[in-house]
DNA sequence: CATGAATGAGTCTTCATTCAT
DNA sequence: CATGAATGAAGACTCATTCAT
């Protein structure tokens, strides 16, 4: 009985933190991280300011946690994309990677905005995080390149260039395409990014197996999708 | 006598709005525009806040200045890159520009952060502004590319996401350089950046011609350095 | 519980924004609106800064609010002491009204201020808002002033001139009353206007009949205070 | 020789006085004190800010000397208006008085709003010497009421009461005229208001007289102008 | 005399955060 | 747990006045 209420309380509590979650997801994709004031936000959540900071311990540690569930899922999506199916070839491999991202930001597109727009220029804490996040990715990606590199699968002079320009690229063009274009025809673009990516690395591929597993993965996503999405 | 007055006025006052520019310039790099006061700016500059104001409108005015100054120095040089000298090969026009950049944002550091960091996210009006000059940006690079494709210079599916990719694959390097490694070593990392920008549009290329095209660039634009340093 | 808890959160309130009218009133009257702050009127009232901003958009908000809420009173008293009691003579029916204006100014000193000194010269905006209350008053006594001279009870060759005249000695000469004397004998004061205006308007009348008149109407203010007195 | 130089940069120095004198009034009158710059007036005026401190001590000083002439000139036209001419009746002398008031401030518009407008709510300086300089206008006023009282040539309860209500109607009406009617008929409005006021001081007159006497001094005004025009 | 760039104290206003209820 | 009134530090901006040229 006891344990019961207690359950309940903290799926409410959950529930609650949700609710502030998507809600500022949503008002900082519309107006800013520094446009947006703890009033917008529990205004637009029907709570109390009070109950915003029972939840978060201030504006910036919402944010902080909004671009950390973010990105674990994102990475999470990345990484079923990439590891969950073993890719036969590279191009397999980055066609999956690339095409998620597509999905994913497609899906969440307030939260594409603050990945990638709001969390830039925040301030120099933050500044710092974000910086070590990209380092991070980067890295992933050059010991990725790297080791294909090795085996003569891609064939670039610089594995570090090469893998920051690949993510470079890709989240440019994304932005780019959420800001203009209305998420439609997500294979078409995802498709020509891909390409423009795999011959840059090098990498031997047929056209017809790229549309495949673009085709692919983008229905298993579609599938798993309860198994990525944390919120909204 | 009157005019030799007025025109040392006139030089003071140019120089004075040069000292709160590359104030400015370097505070915002510090510490983002919205963690920069008029003050610091004003402190730092050894000016009143009220001299400031007789400078700029407002504080977001100086930094529209700032970016609109910059960007036009960028696209200056940019254009000097391309144009000036007809090259001889795609793979030495695209040497070219992408050095250029290089050389531009390693001589403005400061101004880079502000040009490709702060001005991401900074306020819906500047929002419009800087998608507004992406978007400009990226039409140019898609117009030549769909020139080139049209006489098999390279080899894209789509010259607009290619365009976007190229120069999202540029700033975001260029951007992480800067962020990390202190401005060394400008020749390697230019090379392998082209390199894997002319694979991925299939251009036709020699190693050693992409080396001597970088050289021949930074040797040019080193000599003609006053023709286009604005300011710092 | 909760409704008890909000009704005394709403009486608070009424309160604090009674106590901010209250002590602006004082200090504008005090020091006039230019020379206030809105430190001035915080401090006095022992609230921060934020909590003004709480109850009034802006220091001209609260301005405007001060005087249209005296505008109300005053003109409440006034339509009372016309209206409420049919007078029998023309010449009773402005006794009572210049006389209440005289209450009324004496009561409210503060707000006399307000009304008569500080909203004259204010700026544009409020200039146009004050100079519309002023038309419609004149208008209305305008009204008043024909309805008469059409039934012989006043004589006087332009209804709107003598409106504002009318009017404006009332005004000017209560202004001057509360600057100099300190709102003693009332009574004298009022009856010497009273015969000024009545012999300007060529109105029948006996001395001790107006002199019973000015008695009367301050008997029933005073005893009617309560319904009047918004505030103070 | 030395003393024509002087003499002409004296008249120099007058000049510009004037103008700063004429423009401010203007600007005052358009936008009210504090609505209007020190910036706003020299550059109206053609000149430098430092040249505005040359010839005034500061902002409140040019208010001041702009009232203080605006009130000497007022009070010239009317000493001109009641004792140039000896007026053969009580009626003449005041039709006389309140038609040179008509006829100054319709003369000089944009100083009846500095007189009447923004001199009233200033500041609590400027306020005392503006209550003494309507003290002093209500004493001689009291004072001639008082005499002709006396003297049986005016019938009211309190000289007093009736100086401040005579000036009051009168200052409250002309304002009220330049505020809608764009000052034309002033034969019209003048004698309305001479004869509320005659009335309410049981002043013996005939219409046709009134009319005539405003005939006279408007002409003689006319005639006399350059006599009393400072400025402007 | 004339200039106008420079000054900086003074104001308004916002908003993240706290805490009594 | 929830509330939202209260806080006050912080920041943008203005403008009367000065003074070196």
């Amino acid at each position: 009985m006891v344990y019961k209420r207690s359950d309940r309380t903290e799926e409410r509590k959950d529930e609650k933190r949700k609710l502030i979650f998507e809600t500022a997801a949503q008002i900082f994709a519309e107006n800013g991280y520094h446009q947006t004031s703890v009033k917008d936000i529990t205004e637009k959540a029907g709570i109390s300011v009070g109950t915003f900071y029972l939840y978060f311990k201030n504006k910036e540690d919402l944010f902080e946690k909004l671009y950390d569930e973010t990105a674990q899922m994102s990475s999470d999506i990345s990484k079923y994309a990439i590891y969950e199916k073993k890719s036969e070839t590279v191009a397999e491999r980055f066609s999956r990677a690339v095409t998620a991202s597509f999905w994913t930001f497609q899906k969440y597109k307030d939260l594409a905005r603050i990945m990638l727009i709001e969390a830039v220029g925040l301030n120099p804490q933050f500044e710092k995080k974000y910086a070590e996040l990209m380092q991070r990715s980067y890295k992933e990606m050059e010991i990725v390149l790297t080791e294909l590199k090795k085996k003569g699968l891609v064939d670039i002079p610089d594995a570090k260039v090469a893998a920051v320009a690949f993510e470079g690229s890709c989240m440019t063009y994304i932005t780019y395409w959420l800001r203009t274009d209305d998420k439609s025809d997500l294979n078409a673009h995802a498709y020509s990014l891909i390409i423009f990516i795999l011959q840059a690395l090098k990498v031997n591929f047929k056209d017809e197996d790229v549309k495949r597993y673009i085709k692919d993965i983008l229905e298993e996503l579609e599938n798993k999708k309860d198994r990525f999405m944390k919120f909204r």
